[in-house]
DNA sequence: TCTATACTTAACTAAATAGTTAAATAACCG
DNA sequence: CGGTTATTTAACTATTTAGTTAAGTATAGA
C-alpha cells in the first residue's frame, strides 16, 4: 500500500484507531491511557500495534517519558487526506443546483434481472 | 470492519479505486472506459472488484444501459469522512498559534535507546 | 442463430491485517 | 537487588484483501 495517502486513510479505517486520534485530540496521553478503554475488547500488544498503524502514519507521535511512551496527535498528517477529500467538496453540497439539474433531466434507465454466473469447481 | 465510516476510509485507501473516483467526478462512465487505466497492471476482474468496494461504500452508483454499466460518483457517501476530518482541521491549521504556545513551553524531553525484544522460537 | 462485446462470478492463491499469548526490555521504587 | 509497572516484540493463527484465470451471463447485431 505504498503511497502515502493510502497508509493515511488505511490508518483511519478502523474504528479503535479513530478512536485513539480522538482521545488524543483532547490532550497527551500514554499508551496504557489510551488503551484503557479498549482493554475488554483487546489486549495490550493488540492496541500497541494500533498504534504503530498510527505511528507510521505519522498521525501520531510517540516520545519518551521514563518508563511512559506520551503520544500526541499530529494533526499535519491529516492534511493530505483531508486536501483529497476538498476536490470532491462539490459533489455532496451541490444539493440544490443538483435538485435543478435532475428535474431538468428525468431520462429513467431500464432495469433487468440476472441468473447464476462463474465457473465450476476446477 | 462493520461501520460505514471504516468502509468510507477503506475505500478510499487504494489509489486505484481513488483514480476511478477521480475519473468519474468528470463524468459517468462504464466499466471498461473505468478500466481502461488499470488493464496493463491488472485484469478486468480486479477492477470489477475495485469497483464493488466502491459501490459497497456508497462511493459508486452503477446502472444498467444495454450491456454497459454506467457508473456514477455518489458524493453524499463522501461527507461522513469528511464531517469526521472536518473536526480535526484545527490541529493542522494552528500554525500561528501553534508556534506561539510551543515558544511558551519549550520543555525537551529525555531520550534513550533499545536492545532486541520479543521471545524465542516455540 | 451465431458471434462479438461487456461485464460478472467462481475458485483459487498469496500477502496483508488483526488478533492472540508468552516472553522480553526498561525504568522506577522500596 | 528484586519486584512492579509500562511497553514492546516475537511467534503464531485466522480472517480479509487483492490479485489471478476460466467460465459464466447478457445484450447487440450481422
Amino acid at each position: 500500500m505504498q503511497d502515502h495517502l493510502s497508509q493515511t486513510f488505511a490508518a483511519l479505517a478502523d474504528p479503535t484507531r479513530r478512536a485513539m486520534l480522538a482521545r488524543l485530540s483532547k490532550g497527551e496521553a500514554n499508551v496504557s491511557d489510551l488503551a484503557k478503554p479498549f482493554l475488554k475488547e483487546m489486549s495490550l500488544p493488540a492496541v500497541t500495534k494500533h498504534l504503530k498503524v498510527l505511528e507510521k502514519a505519522g498521525l501520531v507521535k510517540k516520545s519518551r517519558e521514563a518508563q511512559y511512551r506520551p503520544c500526541r496527535l499530529n494533526g499535519d498528517a491529516l492534511k493530505g487526506a483531508a486536501d483529497w477529500m476538498e476536490q470532491y467538496r462539490v459533489f455532496w453540497e451541490e444539493s440544490f443546483d443538483r435538485l435543478e439539474e435532475y428535474l431538468k433531466t428525468v431520462t429513467p434507465k431500464k432495469t433487468a434481472k440476472g441468473k447464476s454466473h462463474g465457473r465450476k469447481k476446477k
